[in-house]
DNA sequence: CCGGTCAATACAAACGTTTGGATTTTGTTC
DNA sequence: GAACAAAATCCAAACGTTTGTATTGACCGG
């Protein structure tokens, strides 16, 4: 518990004042040479850390990142966080910054948390997911001047670096694996209307509908919990059991589906069909398998992390004044739940 | 863009010091219960926020709680980590602090950062999991005098709070339920040694064995991930497939056994059996259903972010010397994978 | 009406760092 | 060796709070 050392402590030591210390630390040119040396020995040798507090006072900056986690956050909701916090808490202190986390319980509270993060500085930039078309939260920091990166498409992307994954992609993609055996009606399961991702999953597979000539799918569109999807599931098997076919944009809801199915006597595959999404742990092994799209968890951590990086790096707007864009596209799993087989083995599928 | 509005600006605009400003703001009964009124008023008019670095430099304090994301940290390495974050800057929000997140690449660099934390005054807690028996986190913790609560036991435990599941009883619950129909040799698949909740979990595993005059279980300390408990299943199936029982530490594992038996062609509940750890989702629509035990994720959340606001509560040692230690049952979830089923029907079960 | 007490507020220092400008030291040139 | 430029260092202010102490004014008893 001895009395931490700062400047102060250096400077005495070495009998300097404590802006030379400060300069020689920081590599200016104004110190000579061998002070610089100096300084820097008996820094390491005292093991000097620079008080985060009052530097961040001093420059105005708080040298973090902050995440906001959008609700609902219960255990599995988005997989791809917890990959994102590791990535980019590693690139960060790699450049001196350290990484905040916010948590929203409901979406109202989003917004909120945006202006404390602003106002308080608790942040020099921020990276948001779950965006919608005309996101207030967006809007906010726009007016703001704070650097900032979504994970998703805004009506105002020109004006802030973005990293998407193509959803309209994985909706066609559902939408035509299902349609090989295409069997009865086809319901899409998607989150709440406004998420800007689900739309765009929603748009994708009713286009690749239309395309192929199918009769328009019915539109769910619910929270991403496997609750939300036995719900749907119910009152669908429920009444006429005409070999349904579901679109899911993400594995949870198929497991609640696959759940109703399973204590309702049905049987995935020859009854009804599903595909899923976000390629859960598990959704291989399902019987039957689960086909299902994946969309590299760490690609796209890394990429956000690396857009973050370069975003803060120019102060202000790039000079050619536009942003980065990024879209991933989702990769297609086919296996066995998106198809009928006439009769059922359901033994040993590969 | 216009000026940040800080004591100053209020304090002008009032007449007063910036001294009665901030005293009265923070309920000081030396400000008269008129000006009080008056500052709050102004102050809510003007949104006026504190400035977290100012705050955080005078008091010697960052108002920020650090957790520490051990490695390995891919797709779902730790399924309740991120409901514990968002659990804990719900609670950490109220009580006006705020939420840092630091991820180690590799064990080593963990202590680094913790030291990192300490000597940059970056948190003025930690919790940290993953915990071995001679944590050196943890003792660098004790030395420093920082705030921390544990997830998992230390030798020193009976000096800072700490959270734990009863990994033993996971053990003991996996090997009782294997034995039920205990056909060949039991295969105990844990994460690597030292960490002290997968050497709980052989202990138990090896105690209930012994217990139960079963021959002693074959240890595999691993990676908890897919391609690890394959590398394992792999080895162990070749060979001779006299019915062996796997208790795996984690659904993960499990579901590398799962994809290697497919594979060979052998089915679980037939040729092999399986038990796993932490009900993954997906891990109730294997084929067969997996059983495992769950760990209630949201009731530990809640705990260790209770627990971390009482330890920040009081400053300093509790009066009575103690700290807080509370242990989590694991929850058995039988389902169908733990026992031999004579003929295959594989339909349908519930 | 004066000394004293108390309430209410103002003053000023401090937290550890960065940074513009003043000051000292060093080196060069005549 | 004096004059001057350049290099190196020091001084002091500032960032926005919090908090110990000094100051002011009001009220009271004697």
């Amino acid at each position: 518990m001895q009395k931490r050392v700062g400047l102060k402590t250096l400077a005495l030591k070495l009998g300097m004042d404590v802006s030379t210390v400060s300069r020689a630390l920081r590599d200016d040119p104004r110190v000579k040479e061998a002070t610089r040396r100096a300084v820097r020995e008996l820094a390491d040798e005292l093991d000097y850390r620079p008080n985060a507090a009052a530097r961040a006072l001093r420059m105005g900056k708080s040298g973090r990142v902050a995440v906001l986690l959008s609700p609902p956050q219960q255990r599995f909701a988005s997989p791809i966080f917890l990959e994102l916090l590791s990535t980019l808490d590693q690139h960060l202190r790699d450049a001196g910054l350290s990484l905040a986390v916010f948590a929203a319980r409901e979406r109202a509270e989003e917004v909120d948390i945006v202006r404390q993060i602003v106002d308080e500085r608790l942040a020099d930039a921020i990276i948001l997911g779950r965006t919608r078309k005309k996101d207030p939260r967006v809007a906010l920091l726009l007016e703001s001047g704070m650097p900032f990166v979504t994970f998703g498409q805004t009506d105002w992307q020109e004006r802030h670096p973005m990293v998407e994954i193509d959803y309209a992609e994985a909706g066609r993609l559902a939408i035509r694996a299902l349609h090989a055996s295409a069997s009865g009606p086809i319901d899409v399961l998607a989150a709440p209307e406004g998420l800007n991702f689900a739309d765009n999953y929603v748009a994708g597979a009713c286009a690749e509908a239309a395309r192929l000539g199918l009769p328009e799918p019915t539109l769910h569109r619910i929270e991403m919990t496997e609750q939300a999807g036995e719900d749907v599931a119910r009152k669908i098997l429920a009444p006429h059991p005409q070999q349904p076919a579901f679109a899911c944009i993400q594995d949870s809801l198929s497991f609640g589906v696959y759940r109703v199915a399973a204590a309702a006597g049905l049987i995935v595959g020859r009854d009804l069909t599903v595909f899923g999404g976000q390629n859960f742990p598990g959704s291989e092994h399902t019987a039957p398998p689960l086909s299902t799209f994946s969309t590299e968890d760490s690609h796209v951590a890394e990429l956000l992390s690396k857009v973050m990086l370069r975003r803060l790096a120019v102060d202000g707007t790039p000079v050619d004044g536009t942003f980065e864009h990024h879209e991933i596209a989702p990769k297609l799993l086919l296996r066995q739940s998106h198809r009928l087989i006439e009769r059922a083995p359901l033994t040993r599928t590969g």
